[in-house]
DNA sequence: CATAATATGAAATACGTGTTCCATTTCAAG
DNA sequence: CTTGAAATGGAACACGTATTTCATATTATG
């Protein structure tokens, strides 16, 4: 009963429809007709049920059971994993950019440990490309760019984002204080803020009670704050006029801040070419 | 019993949200954080069952469907609906984004600059998977689990990625000096490291004379050492026992450390496990 | 501190799912 | 036309699912 016709059935959607194609003149009426509409509505076959894809078929569900095995998987269910694969591989692009790329992962853990972050730092990619809303990044980067001063304001994971900006703006030549170095002033340093200046805060989960309450004082005083965050859960996001969700993906556990660190050195670069276009126009008046 | 707030709960993402966000403090405890994980890992909800999302989350399968009637669905099947069409239509807008993008390049200097560093981003991260020697990544990996304090030397650009490293191995308990936090006395610190210790130096182009002074300093003292950086050419790569290059790619002459971070964060965690795997194997003894 | 109201966990239940089985039909070969 | 094999439809089955129930724990309230 079970034809199994030779080796293992095809994981991914291309192969299957190539199989699909090949085999369709000797495959029973009723199979073929399953195959082309499988084909044809890839989306209802992943996300549908047995009963709701015979239905719109018009087949048995014992119909789709047959045609999963006779193409040599184990069975309906089987045989949808390939369309859901199908679908979460779209969805994340630069993914399998990568691992299209990379050649063959020797088996040590180390390699396996390296791989991980890097395929977790290409998701991070991913999702952030897809989520982020650029229009809420081109007003962070308005109230940013006419800000007389930018006080940065992170411990911990996220300092090393902190200073990475502040030696970027600093190069540009934009008045930054970073919060941190000198320890123990901060509330002192950005009590001197104003509404004319602005602030970014940086802050992952477990949040620093420091860096929170340092983000409350400012938005209190009435300076513009942007936040740069993990989830909007977040206690200083609350308090932002701007936030920004870097959801980091993890690997065992740990988090890289790789997208983080693409994230804020766009943000830095896109205040810098604001601050640019300004007073060029600023000089013709 | 059941609690129908109000008039019928959202059918897409954004809404479903932005409800979460506003209820999440009059919500129980377990409902909540089965709110904040709905947030941060739609995916899983959108593919997986009761059973294995309850599991992930570290609930019980009741809690879900309490939490979905309790926002006013059906039940946990109807709340799945909303996580389901969201992946539908992203699957949609996402590929005429990119079309929008590779378009009009006149939407807003800023989205362009966004995707810019992200695509740089993921570009290094490529490039990174296809030319890292996973051998030396296993050789710098042994020398580091073995030694007795690792010393981290960066300064300026590479400092982020230094302080990173600082945060995560101090987490895990292994004992790091960070060259730096004091100024001016870095080279009486590192004078003090012997052949048990290792250090990790980075640097890039520029390179920071300060870093290459102390990285030749610790070299010529016999301690193992280590390089990040960005060419075979550096000053820190030749007095070196290992060294490995990451090239960023850049965006408008801008280059993020998001490759970097993610190589730095699999050197630190793969260190920390060789170190858990050696004291467990001594333990044997 | 006592008491009620609510929230939670764990097992029991009802339901829907994919799957299997078998009777019936279709088709081809003798 | 007969006979056999393959294909199909439809109902019965077993399993996993979401859901409900109820006892227990937790939190709020007087």
């Amino acid at each position: 009963m079970t034809d199994q016709n030779f080796d293992t059935p095809p994981t991914d959607f291309e192969h299957f429809r190539d199989m699909i194609v090949a085999r369709k003149d000797s495959l029973p009426k009723r199979l073929a007709q399953v195959g082309e509409y499988a084909i044809r509505n890839p989306d209802e076959f992943a996300f549908g049920t047995a009963a709701s894809v015979s239905e719109a078929i018009g087949v048995q569900p014992s119909t789709l059971v047959r045609f999963a095995k006779q193409l040599g998987y184990a069975g309906f269910s089987d045989l949808k994993d390939v369309f859901r694969s199908r679908i979460k591989e779209q969805r994340t692009s630069y993914q399998d950019r990568i691992r299209a790329l990379q050649v063959d992962t020797a088996g040590s853990a180390e390699s396996e440990i390296l791989q991980g972050f890097l395929d977790a730092a290409a998701g991070s990619l991913g999702a952030l490309s897809r989520t982020v809303d650029v229009t809420r990044f081109a007003e962070g980067v308005a109230i940013l760019a006419k800000a007389d001063c930018i006080y940065l304001i992170a411990r911990r994971r996220a300092y090393p984002l902190a200073s990475s900006m502040a030696y970027t703006f600093a190069k540009m030549g934009i008045r930054i204080v970073l919060a941190g170095s000198a320890p123990g002033i901060d509330p002192e340093i950005l009590g001197g803020a104003t509404d004319r200046d602005a602030a970014i805060a940086m802050s992952f989960t477990p949040y620093s009670s420091e860096t929170v309450h340092l983000a409350r004082m400012v938005a209190r005083a009435g300076v513009p704050l942007i936040s740069i965050t993990d989830s909007p859960f977040s206690p200083i996001a609350e308090c932002s006029r701007i936030w920004f969700e870097i959801a980091e993906q993890d690997f065992s556990g740990f988090r890289s801040l790789s997208a983080s660190m693409a994230f804020c050195m766009a943000l830095t670069v896109a205040v810098a070419e604001a601050r640019k276009r300004q007073s060029a126009s600023n000089d013709l008046e």
